[in-house]
RNA sequence: GGGCGCGUAGCUCAGCUGGGAGAGCAUCUGCCUUACAAGCAGGAGGUCACAGGUUCAAGUCCUGUCGCGCCCACCA
């Protein structure tokens, strides 16, 4: 005999012991293994210098079901953790820490700055490990990777090298969106578009030589410093004069041609669109078009430059001002409207992206958007739930080049060197001893990182060993689930999959489950600046982790937005407690030897039957949920069986067996407890990791970690329909006296006479059977099985379940006018659902077209409701005449 | 401008491929019954946003309307 489980449910006192007996005896590893199949998870790495949120939470709660059960599965489950160094975000907080310092990074150094910058990792980088750990995650943390360590810094700048090679990676002067606070170039996935109330300027430019004028209009009047020309379309009646000719530029005094071009919208504003090719992406186009001048006007804290002429060295709201007020004063401007468009902000910092012309590394995405796109249309991988494909192959179809080079020292610097004498660019694994053009040695390397995402891209592989061919990589790539936020959907899972089908030659990935966000209780998005983030860590600590995880992952739906209620972790808390609570009975009641199933199987009762039949039930249900990623559905239903069915009737109906004399039937009780429960455990394993570790660690006949055990399969020959029924029957009929009881007022410990009527030879024979079973939970005493009702008095309260009348003589508790009504109540539901089925079947649609077994169902139905009603009615009038 | 999600019991949400409306919390009644008061037993509470349509049958499929939310977009 094992020892006792502690009388509370405490998680504390056991979860963390037992992660550290998982992760010590190395049950989380997973190596190439010729006799199973692998099954993969790559963990998205969170920042490496990040806490644990909520989101962290979800998601990894998701993927530790999924590999924990595909593990007790007989897969060779390897799901691989690791963290991104982050390289915008890192590089912020540690240029913050500097300048408390009183530092800027560029005094400090490049060199210095990685250093501190290594530093803060090292720091904070263990936090989010531990606080995984915490929540139960088993990951093979010996294949623990950084984005940032020396194996993937290798994948990143083979990855470059061939892009370049093969043309897939340029270089060029073009228009991104450039954040003046981080002060460096960043992709259109990292602009967040929010609609703002702007305005729109009409400026009049006066036509050269002329008293003539054309009007603009512009969203942003600082930029007309940089005006090379001036745009209408060329079917516009209305311009078609002035085109050829030249404008003065207010303010500038400079010289600019009209011009035409299609895309010009005759309809918006004034129909005439002033020209700034360096500032603006589509003016870039035009300028391209026509051959004009790239004319920039900003600094890259967005000051004016020295092109700027007197308004140089203003912010660019200050110029704005300034220049709106100058051509005020100077009769320029003509009408200011108001006008709601969206404005771009950088994701990370919230300030207002400037579109600027700047020489960047750029991906030519097209080439690589094709194979990606076509992955998906051919079915090679999937989203769940499927509407998230609509994004993807949206974000494809309309995809531009990626801008991938950074003005930051935080991440993988680009493999480019450049020629001091001759320009030269050279696209190297190391740095070349001199120019390949010039022979000079007058070489140095380009100063800018990758983007993050470039190294998350390769995620998938990098982390198995590419570019080596290396033994895991061969087996567990491709990975096969993918858990993650919609959130990422483009920033990541499309660059991993064009990725993967570039470097590898195959998806990353079979299926994409794609998980929603936590919100709070009011349905906000948790944020710092809010204050309304719940810390996953104070949950736990508070409930436990299993409580944490269970509440994540039930009453919620892949995709769909949740929100966290504290009453829902205490739910999920309460279910634990019992789930412990009922394995505490199951132990107290166990003796060292537990019988064979041969031996259990001789002295069998319905009961025992009727729980094997439903666990192995619910055994199906659960994997088949599983199997579709409805994790939610899945715990929901063990759950239900576990309170509502095992807890609630089977261990209730085995008391009396347990405490009486019969050896064989107290040992095949206990057999089946402990077969049960066994399997709930394996069952329920992948949801609630510690608790049910700890419980099958004082089981006995355990050996090892559960983790190991074999996850239950369906047995057909567990299924017994005819103890379902048997005990589906005993249950209602339970009820019923309850009811009776509860509403007679018979106290709980009171014993009551029962008596069955019935003809139905059927009926009998399982109430007979189940005479220990209305004595034990329905305080039945002088149970009497009959097939008339001759001598019950009005002084009886009486129910109705199928063909069987249960009455209770009651005697002076029996208030005749309380159950007439309640009969009359009942009697009121018969007629209702006599009604719908007496509709349907003289529906000869119905009759004709539903399939067969859903008619013959209702024609059972029928003929039980009625049989019931009769009853009733009989009941009812002899109560009213006796009146 | 385009796309998507949601609207089911007082609250938070499940309800998968159409075939008798569910859970947790809250509430009401009775119970500290030696596994569990973090509990047990019993009860009340819903024209499944609205309007059409398809179907023998619609919370479930289609169309439209209203309300809430999200995403995308080179609307000077």
């Amino acid at each position: 005999m094992k020892k006792e489980l502690a009388k509370k449910y405490n998680p504390k006192d056991f979860e963390e012991r037992i992660y550290k007996y998982w992760n010590e005896n190395e049950y989380f590893k997973a190596d190439p293994n010729d006799e199973k199949e692998p099954f993969t998870i790559m963990m998205p790495p969170p920042n490496v210098t990040g806490n644990l949120h909520m989101g962290h939470a979800l998601n990894n709660t998701i993927q530790d079901i999924l590999i924990r059960w595909k593990r007790m599965d007989g897969y060779e489950a390897l799901w691989l953790p690791g963290t991104d160094h982050a390289s915008i975000s890192t590089e912020a907080k540690v240029v913050a820490k500097i300048r408390s310092k009183g530092k800027t990074k560029e005094e400090l150094g490049r060199e210095k700055f990685l250093e501190e910058a290594w530093d803060w990792t090292e720091e904070y980088g263990g936090n989010i490990r531990n606080q995984l750990k915490k929540l139960g995650v088993s990951c093979d943390w010996s294949k623990e990777r950084f984005t940032l360590d020396e194996g993937l810094s290798k994948a990143v700048e083979e990855v470059f090298i061939r892009l370049y090679e093969k043309g897939l990676i340029y270089r060029g002067n073009r228009i991104i969106n450039w954040c003046p606070s981080c002060r460096t170039a960043i992709s259109d996935a990292e602009v967040e578009h929010k609609d703002s109330n702007g305005k729109l300027w009409h400026i009049k430019y006066p036509v050269k030589d002329s008293d003539d004028f054309i009007t603009i209009a512009t969203t942003r009047p600082e930029t007309m410093l940089g005006d090379v020309a001036v745009a209408v379309h060329p079917e516009d009646e209305r311009y078609r004069h002035l085109i050829g000719k030249k404008v003065i530029l207010p303010l500038v005094n400079r010289e600019i041609p009209i011009i035409e071009d299609e895309y010009v919208d005759m309809e918006f504003g004034t129909g005439a669109v002033k020209i700034t090719p360096a500032h603006d992406p589509n003016d870039f186009e035009i300028g391209l078009r026509h051959n004009l001048e790239q004319l920039k006007i900003m600094d890259d804290d967005a000051k004016i430059n020295e092109n700027g002429g007197k308004y140089s060295g203003l912010d660019r709201y200050e110029a704005r001002k300034e220049i709106v007020k100058d051509l005020k004063e100077q009769g320029y401007l003509i009408e200011i409207e108001d006008h709601d468009h969206s404005v771009g902000h950088c994701e990370r910092c919230s300030t207002v992206v400037e579109p600027i012309i700047s020489k960047q590394w750029f991906v030519k995405m097209k080439p690589l958007a094709e194979p990606a796109l076509k992955a998906y249309k051919e079915g090679k991988f999937r989203f769940i739930p499927e509407r998230f494909g609509k994004i993807y192959v949206h974000w494809l179809e309309n995809i531009r080049d990626w801008c991938i080079s950074r003005q930051l020292w935080w991440g993988h610097r680009l493999p480019v060197y450049y020629c001091k004498d001759c320009d030269e660019v050279m696209v190297a694994r190391e740095m070349p001893k001199a120019c390949t053009k010039c022979d000079s040695n007058n070489i140095y390397q380009d100063p800018d990182t990758l983007d993050t995402w470039f190294s998350s891209a390769l995620w998938p592989f990098s982390t198995l060993g590419w570019p080596e061919d290396t033994e895991e990589l061969k087996y567990f790539y491709p990975t096969d689930v993918l858990v993650t936020g919609y959130d990422i959907i483009f920033f990541w899972v499309v660059r991993m999959v064009f990725s993967g089908l570039e470097h590898m030659g195959d998806i990353p990935f079979k299926n994409v489950l794609i998980n929603g966000l936590v919100r709070d209780s009011q349905g906000r998005k948790m944020s710092k600046s809010l204050g309304n983030g719940i810390d996953p860590l104070e949950i736990i600590d508070k409930y436990g982790a299993d409580a944490l995880r269970f509440m994540l992952v039930t009453g919620n739906t892949p995709g769909n937005d949740m929100r966290f209620h504290m009453e829902r972790v205490e739910a999920s808390r309460n279910f634990a407690n019992k789930l412990w609570n009922a394995s505490r009975f199951v132990l107290m009641n166990l003796e060292d030897d537990i019988v064979s199933e041969e031996e259990a199987q001789k002295y069998m009762e319905e009961e025992d039957k009727w729980i094997i039949s439903r666990v192995n039930n619910i055994t199906k249900e659960a994997t088949e949920n599983m199997n579709k990623f409805e994790l939610g559905i899945a715990a929901q239903k063990l759950y239900d069986f576990i309170w509502s069915e095992y807890c609630d009737w089977y261990i209730e109906m085995v008391k009396p067996r347990l405490y009486g004399e019969d050896e064989n039937s107290k040992n095949t009780a206990r057999y089946v407890l402990l077969t049960v429960l066994k399997d709930i455990l394996k069952l329920l394993h992948p949801f609630m990791p510690f608790i049910t570790e700890e419980i099958w660690q004082h089981l006995p006949n355990t050996d090892g970690s559960l983790i190991k055990a074999k996850w239950p399969q369906y047995q057909e020959e567990h299924n017994n329909d005819k103890a379902e029924r048997e005990i589906s029957f005993i249950m209602e009929a339970v009820k019923n006296i309850r009811n009776i009881r509860a509403e007679a007022n018979v106290a709980p410990s009171k014993k009551a006479k029962v008596i069955f009527v019935t003809t139905d030879e059927e009926i009998k024979s399982i109430l007979d059977n189940g005479r220990n079973h209305f004595a034990n939970l329905a305080a039945a005493s002088d149970i009497e099985i009959r097939d008339n009702k001759e001598g019950i008095g009005e002084d009886a309260m009486s129910a109705v379940v199928e063909a069987c009348e249960i009455y209770m003589p009651l005697e002076e508790l029996v208030d005749i006018e309380k159950e007439i009504e309640r009969l009359e109540k009942e009697k009121e539901r018969l007629e209702g659902e006599l009604k719908r089925v007496n509709g349907k079947l003289s529906n000869e649609g119905f009759v004709n077209k539903a399939p067969e077994h859903i008619v013959e169902k209702e024609r059972e139905k029928k003929k039980m409701y009625q049989e019931m009603m009769d009853k009733v009615l009989e009941r009812l009038e002899a109560l009213k005449s006796k009146k």
